[in-house]
DNA sequence: TCAATCACG
DNA sequence: ACGTACGTGATTGAA
């Protein structure tokens, strides 16, 4: 809660401590210890049968949850690094995933036109919201469109709006009623998903895997409505981990029959970390690229972002 | 053993 | 009037 540190200053200082104390408990004195004295690698473990949307999960150690948001953090990300000087790192991930889905799915003739014009979808949503041109939005009100967008996924009210943002709860209320004007066809298609969940007990993703959803019809309104937000949740983000799931199957099968030297080492969800020799770099980028952004077929392009470096830090 | 906290998408 | 943003895993300290 930083919002007290303005208070006393031994607020921000207990909240600094408390993050390197993270930092090096969970990280820094705690990875070394699982390196392999065989390979001399960390090797963590995917598990298949975890979340309950489809994605993977990963521990012992979680590789998944690695540190990147604050200058601390990245110090520790710039610590996984190539195995020698011929060889890089290289992080693909997918740009907006969970959005394009929605707006596919769904089928809104406005956020499909906004993914297929390649634009700034925070950037968009603000400039529909606060009814002004793409070029005069200021940073404050992307921030604010990009916490809806996110918030939407999730099934935010204006109170959990509020909480987030700097916004009272009566102006978070309007934000979210202005999102849903820009994109009426979204709230069409969160409640089809919760009548479908209602009287089918589950909800599925593009490819068919179900969340079944006990609560949809509780009496209880706190447990029904948040088996509502998984039935609006469930299939988005399932989906992407259907679609990154094809993915990483079609890299692996091109890259056995080349056959390419360089390997698939990470997963994080809507991104790819590999390993590769620096003479393989171009064919490689392009064999990720294609794969990924043609797993599967949206009503909107799926874009992938490349990145090379020495280390996962670098490569972003 | 469990809840709180905080790291990530 | 009610409570109030999805999915994980590791660490910590109280019960």
């Amino acid at each position: 809660m930083s919002s007290l540190a303005k208070d006393h200053p031994i607020i921000a200082d207990i909240l600094e401590w408390r993050s390197v104390q993270k930092l090096n408990n969970t990280y820094v004195s705690a990875l070394p210890e699982d390196v392999n004295p065989k390979t001399q690698r960390i090797h963590t473990i995917y598990n298949q049968a975890v979340a309950a949307t489809g994605r993977l999960s990963s521990n012992h150690p979680n590789l998944q949850n690695i540190p990147i948001r604050t200058p601390r953090g990245q110090q520790v990300r710039k610590a996984f690094i190539a195995k020698d000087a011929n060889h890089v790192l290289v992080a693909a991930d997918y740009s907006q995933i969970e959005l394009r889905i929605i707006a596919s799915l769904s089928e809104d003739p406005n956020m499909l036109t906004a993914f297929q014009n390649n634009e700034d979808i925070h950037a968009a949503t603000a400039a529909r919201v606060f009814g002004v041109p793409l070029g005069e939005v200021t940073r404050e009100q992307r921030s604010q469109a990009k916490t809806v967008n996110f918030g939407i996924i999730y099934g935010v009210s204006a109170f959990g709006l509020s909480n987030q943002t700097t916004l009272n709860r009566t102006e978070a209320k309007a934000l979210i009623d202005a999102y849903y004007e820009s994109y009426p066809k979204l709230r069409e298609y969160m409640s089809d998903q919760v009548n479908f969940a209602r009287e089918n007990g589950y909800v599925a993703t593009v490819l068919g895997r179900r969340r079944y959803l006990k609560d949809i019809n509780s009496q209880n309104a706190i447990v029904r409505g948040a088996a509502e937000r998984n039935a609006v949740n469930a299939p988005i983000q399932g989906s992407a981990a259907d679609i990154i799931k094809l993915a990483m199957l079609r890299i692996h099968d091109r890259m056995q029959q080349e056959p390419f030297k360089a390997q698939m080492l990470l997963q994080v969800h809507d991104e790819l970390v590999f390993e590769c020799p620096k003479t393989e770099l171009e064919s490689l980028k392009k064999l990720i690229k294609t794969a990924m952004e043609e797993a599967y077929s949206l009503r909107v392009p799926l874009t992938v972002d490349i990145g090379i470096g020495d280390n996962w830090l670098e490569a972003h």
